[in-house]
This record gives C-alpha cells, structure tokens and sequence, in this order.
DNA sequence: AACCAGGGAAGAT
DNA sequence: ATCTTCCATGGT
C-alpha cells in the first residue's frame, strides 16, 4: 500500500465517472476506486487506485505495488492518470474563451487516457464510423472473446492473439469486414516488429501522423485520437469527430453541425491546448453519473 | 422507417 | 487532387 500526492487541482471522481462509460472498466464510484490492469516486467498484473483526497489536496491510495517492478508500474500509473500534468494553467487558459463555462464545470479533469497506445490504436478502429453504443458493444466482446481476465479485470488482446484471428473470427463478433482487416492488420504489423509503438512514442505528432496514417484502416482521426487518448498529447482536435462536432453545434446553438472552416475559427482561442479543449467538448455531450 | 453514427478506403471524375 | 460511394449494423 503506498500514498501518492500530486499537485491540484485534479478531480478523481469526474475521472472515475468517465471510466465508467466503458463496460471494461471496474470502476466503484462510491469507493472512488478503480481497478487497473497493467503490464509490468511482460506479466500481466491488477493494481487499485482510490481516491482519499480532494479536488484541492489530491491523495490515492494505490495497492499492488510491493511485489513488482514498482518504478515500472508508478511510471505507467502516471501517464494513465495524467498525475504529472499540472492542470492550473490550463484551467486559466480557457478562462478568457467560450469554453469557460464548460471548463467550470469538469474543472480538474486530465485528458482521459486508455490503458495504453496499443490498445487505443485497436479501440480507435472499432469506434470508427459507428454509433458510441455499438462501438462498446463490439469493443467489449472482443476483450471478453480474446483478451483474458484476472482479479475481475479484462486485460486487451495481445497483438500475438489478434495475429492468429481470421476475418470471420471477426465477423461472428458483429465487425464489418474491413473493420476486421483492419484490426488484424495493424496487430500483425505491431507483432510482427513492423510497428513499434514504443519507439514511436518518442516522435513528434507530426511524424507519429506520417508513419501510422500509412497502414490501412488508419486515417487523419484515428492518429488524432491516438496522439490524445493514447499518449497524452496536449495538442489534438480531431475535426472530422461526430462528438466534437456535436459539442460545438450545441455550445454555439447551431442549427446544423459546423463546417470545418468555422471550427478552425473556434479552434484558435484553444491553443496549445485543443486536446483538453476537445476532452472537455466531448464530456458536455457525454451522459453524467448521478450526483446526489 | 428513415436517418445517423467519436471514418476511411476504394472508385469515379 | 478532389469528390462520391460503399462498408454493414445497431440505435433512435
């Protein structure tokens, strides 16, 4: 058991509340704490987190530590949470802009990451194109049919799994055929060392956007989505995204979804820091948890 | 019942 | 290069 402190503000609580839109997140509100399945030293291994602070004076509680490679485990403890980004300037930036509103509202919410790059990459495939309730339909079969479970969570199937399946294996998931070729693709590439996602990540956007908008089924949103929501990235506005669309259209009570010349208006107030501009559009558009 | 969905590839011009 | 069609199915 071991107590992390990190520098406000930072509010767990509307982090465990978007987890928990995701079936494959164990997530107990009323704990405020989460289960996180991690890969340590090449072994899958279930840490908890729970929250003990608050907004102002952040403070968890992480179990799981003791036995295993703990620098490891704290490092990607860390980039999940956003633990090491402080939030202050950020919040203050949007002060000045038409988001403050929305900013006051999630005030204290880091980027929401996935478990980790690869399994974003995956995700982002299987999100494309469909609504967010079939997208969590297929993405939660396809952990439960080929990734395995331990201490009731689901850990991602491994490129080396994903290797092995056929398209129909697929199709009988309810995948499209291409979606299918897709998926199967980009793990062979990832298991096969073609791909390198660890190397990767040491890139700029830019060339992280050259290099994987090359493979098939890969285009301009997903290495957005990817650059955010799997490495961090502060920077991203995926505009060809249906949820940030929305959010505009709704922020600004649109009659019709912006065009792409109005949002790179609206997108300028935003910088550096479109990606949290993007999170925080996306959760005013996302369903919220009770609150009492 | 028609229309839309946190896109992208392949085909057509 | 840029525009259009197809994918393929669930949700509303």
């Amino acid at each position: 058991m071991e107590i992390i402190k990190i520098e406000g503000p930072y509010n767990f609580d509307s982090v465990l509340e978007r987890f928990a839109l995701d079936p494959l997140w164990p997530v107990n509100i009323d704990e405020r704490k989460v289960s996180v399945p991690l890969w340590i030293a090449g072994e899958p291994e279930v840490l908890s987190v729970q929250a003990t602070g608050t907004t102002w004076e952040p403070e968890f509680l992480v179990e799981g530590l003791s036995l295993i490679n703990r620098q490891e485990a704290l490092k990607k403890l860390y980039r999940l949470f956003q633990w090491d980004v402080s939030l202050k300037e950020i919040h203050n930036h949007f002060q000045k802009t038409d988001l403050k509103p929305i900013f006051d509202e999630f005030a204290g919410t880091p980027l929401i990451l996935d478990r980790d790059p690869y399994s974003c990459l995956i995700k982002c495939i299987i999100h494309q194109q469909i609504n967010m309730a079939f997208a969590q339909t297929l993405t939660e079969r396809f952990v439960k049919t080929y990734g395995f479970e331990k201490d009731g969570v689901y850990f991602f199937p491994r490129p080396e799994t994903v290797v092995d399946l056929t398209v129909e294996d697929l199709r009988k998931l309810q995948f499209n055929g291409r979606k299918a070729e897709y998926v199967i693709g980009i793990a062979t590439a990832i298991a096969e060392g073609k791909l390198d996602l660890l190397a990767l990540e040491k890139q700029p956007d830019e060339e992280i956007m050259k290099v994987l908008i090359k493979y098939r089924g890969i285009g301009p949103w997903t290495v957005q989505n990817f650059l955010l929501a799997g490495l961090g990235r502060p920077n991203l506005f995926p505009m060809a995204d249906i949820g940030i669309q929305n959010a505009i259209k709704k922020l600004y009570n649109l009659e019709r979804k912006p065009t792409y010349e109005e949002m790179e208006q609206y997108k300028k107030d935003w910088e550096p820091y479109l990606s949290y501009a993007t999170m925080y559009l996306w959760r005013s558009v996302e369903p919220r948890a009770r609150t009492f």
